[in-house]
DNA sequence: CTGTTAGCGCCTTCAG
DNA sequence: CTGAAGGCGCTAACAG
């Protein structure tokens, strides 16, 4: 798997780059001098300036900023950012806010893709620590906080994103998956359903836990118990929640509601609702309906064929969030000993 | 914008991280034999071995792996990625693909955003070839090859995905555009539609150029010539393509036909019919209908509210043949002396 | 204003 | 099997 270092791409070769010292043999002066140029040229005569710029133009020169960051105490400009999937929108959104915050402040982010694997995420973490990465901001996988602490992250500032772990002293930006899954459900109760189906992540995840806890919640305020086999947790992608979403329709007793609790599985959802539609329209049978309620939106929410509620927020936002709650601990402004913990609100949408 | 280094986040604070020589003075052995240890302890007496792992894991050494690499020749494991907007799902998919390849041979992407912006790409190509990268992938932005000469790559290779520019020495992956928009265009007018619309990227991007070419060449090859009042051009973002849309179907003799050249495109096209289909519906009005074709497809594509066919690709196929291709030339495989250039299939869906 | 010395953390080389 | 010397590319710190 290893790859030769000599070989280099195309027409030309690349011969070893040009350092400090060769700029200096050209220009007739010190590494000293040049390296002063590269660094504004304070100190350096104007005329020598010059001369050593125009040396520097006509090799190409560009300095070695790992070399450069080596010797200025360490610090490597890169933010590690670990998601468990590009493919989804949703982390796609939140990569976007990440890269636009950690991109102002001259610094560059390096992506790992988890898997949702959690021995992944391991190697990942290591990985980007050993890379000298400045913070990190990871979409995190299982249960264990102990590869978050910060002897194993060697003092490296983390901020959670989207998800939690119990019994880290990482900072998190959060949504509100308990109240948001919370008045979704209540809004399908009050609307008279009472077999209300559920489909979500493991509760191993912590958004998948949270916003079944808010589904029950919403039920036990009633008095009512969600019925076991309404519930389908573990769906990752749209062809399994789309299963899911059979077989909670393929019931005897079908729920007449569904909340699905991210948008992996809204979308498989409404993906087994339309196609039940095609074909009792085509055998001229009853055309189901499903109340259906989702969390997180998509780009066609607002044009689903299948009538449809979002618990709504913007993943650029709570991005964004992140990368500046790294910021604030990289610059000392936030100081405080324990983890901080940001909450974002989310707002119920209707699409007719 | 500097962000001082002493600052460490949460408890603790970071001290300076241990080295070698920490862990060799802890160790009561030399530098080397602990470099040789964590190199996988050859030529290492068991023993020794045995308790300078054992001082590694109490002290939590983690090596320095851009000194490490300073030293073995300056790679450094990183392969840089600019594209212009992860928000497109398009892209998102293409990273996905990207970086799945990079994993596999132990590197890393850093991912820079372009925004469509000559400038900004600029600046960031120096950033990433200042930061050592061993290669980039790049989807490029305006028609100046300049910057992509070998010159001013410092011989780092590069494949430009999905775009083009003419003049580089670039290795390239791009899609057979102009065949994808000549058969939908041809598609249509064999439909009986004399009146197609076009909504797409700028001419100064190549996908742009090659699918208004195709598009034309079908009109050409029926003896027809598409007027100029039903092409738009330059729609980046769903919003405008939506506006752009709205200006067609205002037209005093509007399309009966549309071909969107990129999803962008497509989705805002497919929202202003919806949109007036909608109206028209409210005041029983006739419901306008239009023959659309899109070019990349979407999440939704095939559920689309609108009758849409669709030239389809795989964008993470589209990344992973990037990546595999910059790996060809890194690994010396590849060392044809001009540019490699790769046109990967397309092929027509329809979605009732 | 300019150069010399030294060292960031690691590893190649060579001598034991 | 182990260590000492030296240097990757760059720049603080200090001397002139």
């Amino acid at each position: 798997m290893t790859i030769p270092a000599s070989a280099a791409g195309g027409a030309g070769g690349r011969r070893s780059a040009p350092t400090v010292k060769d700029i200096a043999r050209a220009a007739n002066v010190s590494p000293m001098t040049v390296s002063r140029v590269l660094s504004g040229g304070n100190n350096v005569r104007p005329q020598v300036r010059e001369h050593v710029e125009r040396v520097i133009a006509e090799v190409g020169y560009r300095r070695n900023e790992n070399a450069r960051r080596l010797r200025q105490g360490n610090r490597s400009g890169l933010v590690g950012v670990l998601i468990t999937n590009i493919g989804n929108p949703y982390y796609a959104g939140m990569l976007q806010g990440v890269e636009e915050v950690v991109a102002k402040t001259g610094r560059r982010i390096m992506v790992g893709v988890t898997n949702e694997d959690e021995q992944l995420e391991r190697q990942l973490l290591s990985d980007f620590l050993g890379r000298q990465v400045e913070g990190l901001i990871v979409v995190p996988v299982g249960e264990d906080p102990d590869r978050f602490s910060i002897e194993s992250l060697a003092g490296v500032p983390l901020v959670l994103a989207s998800r939690s772990i119990a019994g880290t002293s990482a900072d998190a930006v959060l949504l509100d998956d308990v109240r948001g899954a919370l008045e979704a459900t209540e809004r399908m109760l009050a609307e008279g359903h009472r077999r209300v189906g559920f489909l979500g992540n493991q509760v191993s995840v912590s958004t998948g836990r949270r916003r079944l806890e808010g589904f029950r919640l919403a039920h036990r305020r009633l008095g009512l118990e969600p019925p076991d086999e309404l519930i389908r947790l573990g769906q990752q992608d749209v062809t399994s929640a789309e299963q899911a979403m059979d077989s909670l329709l393929d019931l005897a007793d079908p729920p007449t509601a569904v909340f699905a609790a991210n948008n992996r599985n809204t979308v498989g959802a409404i993906r087994a609702i339309s196609k039940r539609r095609t074909a009792a329209r085509a055998r001229h049978g009853v055309v189901p309906t499903v109340r259906l309620f989702g969390f997180d939106s998509f780009e066609f929410a607002d044009m689903s064929p299948v009538p449809l509620s979002i618990v709504d927020h913007d993943p650029t936002e709570l991005g964004r969030i992140a990368a500046q709650m790294l910021f604030d601990r990289l610059s000392g402004e936030d100081t405080r000993p324990g983890p901080r913990l940001i909450e974002l609100p989310v707002h119920l949408v209707d699409f007719a």
